[in-house]
RNA sequence: CGGGAUGUGGCUCAGCUUGGUAGAGCGCUUCGCUUGGGACGAAGAGGUCGUAGGUUCGAAUCCUGUCAUCCCGACCA
């Protein structure tokens, strides 16, 4: 059977485990549903660190780090949110060899070691607002896992701020989710709808969840991260409190907010085609990859030091590149290897070229090829490239979603939309939870969120399910997601 | 936890029906020859066939238990 064969009869999971792993993103690991992340896989989640640390230090927080372990107590202080993780934690039982008096849970997110911490740290509204982040692993025994999109051990980061009024924690919810939309659009070329959460759909303690959900190339929906406003629920439970101005004592108003390494899982499924990932240039570990043609067992000297020179030129350009001068592996496989990885820019120099003063540049995204391009100034040529490789990387993204993003009026016109061209069905809804469960029940499908994007007249177009229109009517995005 | 499947060198798998003591391709090592898109040739290294027991003169192969992984459902960033 052929390689095309092949790939066209692979299920969507497959095409994500095919392209982590030959891209040497990621490999399993001996313990189920976990993985490792390899080096070219960790360079792309250090990339996303380095981006989105900047702006939560620059929207005023502090990064700290908090311990894996919590007593399992904690997570039971707070009602709904045990009840929507205890199903999902690992715990453990013995330690120093002996059985634990209490058992200590591995974080499954942070909110209730971190209040604990709060409680002892907050006492006046002069220690408002409290803005931390960490960087860390969390722990989610998932029944199905995947690669990237749903292991049992991931890495985020997760934001937790402590304000003296529900706007300010409103506003800093908002404030993330935004740099989550940034993040998203303008360095992983990954178009996300923003929207708040139905309540079904939030987070297990929450008084509000907002999303951004993206749309992969299999026509199916991923939450890419989550901002949500806790207001007093969790400060009730552990007793977060603050003398305000007034001298009267009150709960904390708090926030949480992540993203995690499925990022990565939004960007392989985001950007992909037969051959493997596509990265878009700002996310992309190396931007170029230098690649001189060598000769085993003979002098390679003088184009070796014309690579070395041409790489380093770029980098002074503040290209990121990659030289791989290694003589072992014969250049096809090299070429190959950089375009499992999704490299954006091939740069390839030979014998010819050097003396003609030229060099050959390949483009990842859409596999073209271009000889004798100029030597000189080469490194202005490639800046210019690489911005336009990312947005017209974004813009098939665009395109994509608004191709596969169907308007809808009953809940047959969403079946229809979810399987022929898949994707989004935008809708109206009057906030019947009925509707929920039909699309669980029926289609498989859920509410992704009720978009800050509106396309909808609320006063003309008629609610799925009730097939009457309202101005109380909120529009949705309908979808099967990951 | 239900339903289905699979465990054999690093990887993908054949061999099992009909028991006779382990193979192929890829990868790896060395040498030679090559080199502008995954080269070729030769020589080599590497497996107590997931695991425990049973049947048998003899088990990768048959039987039973067990463990693990994958797929399909119920849960989820």
């Amino acid at each position: 059977m052929s390689t095309k064969a092949k790939e066209e009869q692979n299920t969507a999971e497959s095409i994500l485990a095919d392209i982590a792993i030959k891209a040497q993103l990621a490999d399993y690991s001996p313990i189920k549903g976990c993985m490792v992340i390899r080096p070219y896989g960790y360079a792309i989640w250090e990339r996303i660190k380095e981006i989105l640390n900047k702006m939560i230090k620059d929207t005023g927080h502090e990064n700290a780090y908090f311990p894996m372990l919590i007593p399992e107590s904690f997570l039971q202080k707070e009602a709904e949110h045990v009840e929507g993780f205890a199903p999902e934690c690992a715990v453990v039982t013995h330690a120093g060899g002996k059985e634990l008096t209490e058992k200590y849970v591995l974080r499954p997110t942070s909110e209730t070691i971190i209040n604990h911490m709060f409680s002892k740290w907050i006492e006046s509204y002069r220690d408002l607002p409290m803005k931390l982040n960490q960087w860390a692993n969390v722990v989610r025994w998932e029944m199905r896992t995947r690669l990237f999109m749903r292991t049992s051990e991931f890495l985020w980061q997760e934001g937790h701020t402590c304000h003296a009024t529900w706007d300010e924690a409103q506003q800093e919810t908002l404030t993330m989710l935004d740099c989550y939309k940034t993040l998203l659009e303008k360095y992983l070329a990954v178009p996300i709808h923003t929207g708040k959460k139905t309540q079904s759909e939030k987070f297990a303690g929450a008084e509000a969840t907002y999303t951004i959900e993206a749309l992969m190339r299999d026509g199916k929906a991923l939450q890419a991260g989550t901002s949500h406003n806790l207001g007093q629920n969790f400060a009730k439970a552990f007793e977060t409190q603050f003398t305000n101005d007034q001298n009267q004592l009150e709960y904390v108003y708090q926030t949480s907010w992540g993203v995690s390494t499925r990022l990565i899982g939004a960007l392989i499924m985001g950007h992909h085609d037969d051959v493997g990932l596509i990265l878009p240039p700002e996310i992309a570990p190396y931007q170029v990859v230098v690649i001189p043609i060598l000769k085993k067992n003979k002098d390679n000297t003088e184009i070796l030091e014309a690579a070395k020179t041409i790489n380093n030129e770029l980098q002074a350009a503040g290209i990121r590149t990659k030289l791989d001068d290694r003589v072992t592996i014969s250049q096809g496989h090299k070429f190959n290897e950089y375009e499992q990885k999704g490299v954006p820019i091939r740069l390839v120099i030979g014998p010819r070229d050097l003396e003609e003063g030229k060099l050959e540049v390949h483009r990842r995204d859409i596999q073209s090829k271009e000889k004798d391009i100029p030597r000189d100034g080469i490194a202005t040529r490639l800046q210019k490239l690489l911005a336009q490789i990312q947005k017209e990387i974004w813009q098939r993204a665009v395109d994509y979603r608004t191709e596969h993003t169907t308007i809808v009026k009953s809940i047959e016109e969403i079946e229809t939309a979810l399987d022929k061209p898949g994707g989004f069905a935008r809708a109206m809804w009057n906030g019947d939870v009925a509707l929920e469960k039909i699309l669980k029940d029926k289609f498989k499908a859920t509410i992704r969120c009720m978009p800050d994007d509106k396309e909808l007249d609320a006063s003309q177009h008629p609610c799925v399910l009730s097939g009457e229109s309202s101005t109380n009517n909120v529009e949705i995005l309908v979808a099967r997601a990951y």
